[in-house]
DNA sequence: TGAAATAGTACCAAAACAGTACTATATTAT
DNA sequence: ATAATATAGTACTGTTTTGGTACTATTTCA
């Protein structure tokens, strides 16, 4: 349906968090903080985990926090982890995939717009997305917001 | 999964077909054309005539021919037939929607990202995408092609 | 009047999504 | 030591979406 997934919506809230504070946050912190269900932020936050993007501290007062830096991680490092690998069109990347590629009209264009999303999700990056969320939203991190 | 449907994809295919042929084309001809599942072909052939993009020519001999020039049909028109009117984040449309809007890092990233993808979504007319396969492609809409 | 087409629905199985649960292990505070 | 608080790993489940089919009615032409 062209959309994300809410596991990739819950991923960027985790990783904006986590990049705007220093010490290691645990999965109940943040999802008590944004009221978000604290099985899927432990599983996103394993999941990322696993892939590399943020580092994990066991035991009590652990937590995570970012395994680099904002600027180096970008939406489409994050969407591969919780929405799997971006491909718009199957024939993206494999070409064989396409049932009816001796006269496919699509793949011109539709590469081309997959390209365009990709490139503007490699652009992307969390400290962008924290900052242009900071200049709305001045307290992100700080507070704990009850609905 | 940030994925076309195969609605989607099957109807550009289709409509970049009849953007190339005069005469009215029924749903089993493009369907053995393509080689794609039939009821599926006339089932997005009855929506896109529903949504005014194609006219329906009853009868034997019928068929669906372009209702407007390829020019004026965009990849956004089509996708909102055949795939919900495009939403990257539900509050792309809607902020109201948005359980942590108060504090929500993602809003204005995604929301450029989903403006960004309207956007081009919206210059990519049925004609573009005809005139780059065909330049791939010389013989769409020409010639039968077996698997 | 019958064949070939669209019109309009309604239906169904399989896959993906969103979310939960459980067991094991690590760390630290007491 | 050990209880408390974390992550690690994995398996499970209900709901929604997707991909595709089926059926009946209507229109048109030969």
């Amino acid at each position: 349906m062209l959309k994300l997934s809410k596991k990739t919506d819950y991923a960027i809230i985790l990783l904006c968090h986590l990049g705007d504070v220093d010490a290691p946050v645990s999965a109940q912190e943040i999802a008590g903080n944004y009221q978000l269900p604290q099985p899927m932020v432990a599983n996103i936050l394993k999941q990322l985990g696993a892939a590399g993007l943020i580092q994990s501290v066991r035991g009590q007062n652990g937590g995570y926090v970012l395994a680099r830096n904002a600027e180096s991680i970008s939406l489409s490092d994050i969407i591969s982890v919780t929405d799997n690998p971006f491909n718009l069109v199957e024939c993206a990347h494999d070409e064989e995939l396409c049932k009816v590629h001796q006269c496919c009209p699509t793949r011109q264009p539709l590469v081309a717009l997959h390209r365009s999303i990709q490139r503007f999700m490699e652009d992307m990056t969390l400290s962008t997305i924290i900052s242009e969320s900071y200049f709305e939203n001045p307290d992100v991190g700080r507070t704990h917001h009850e609905t």
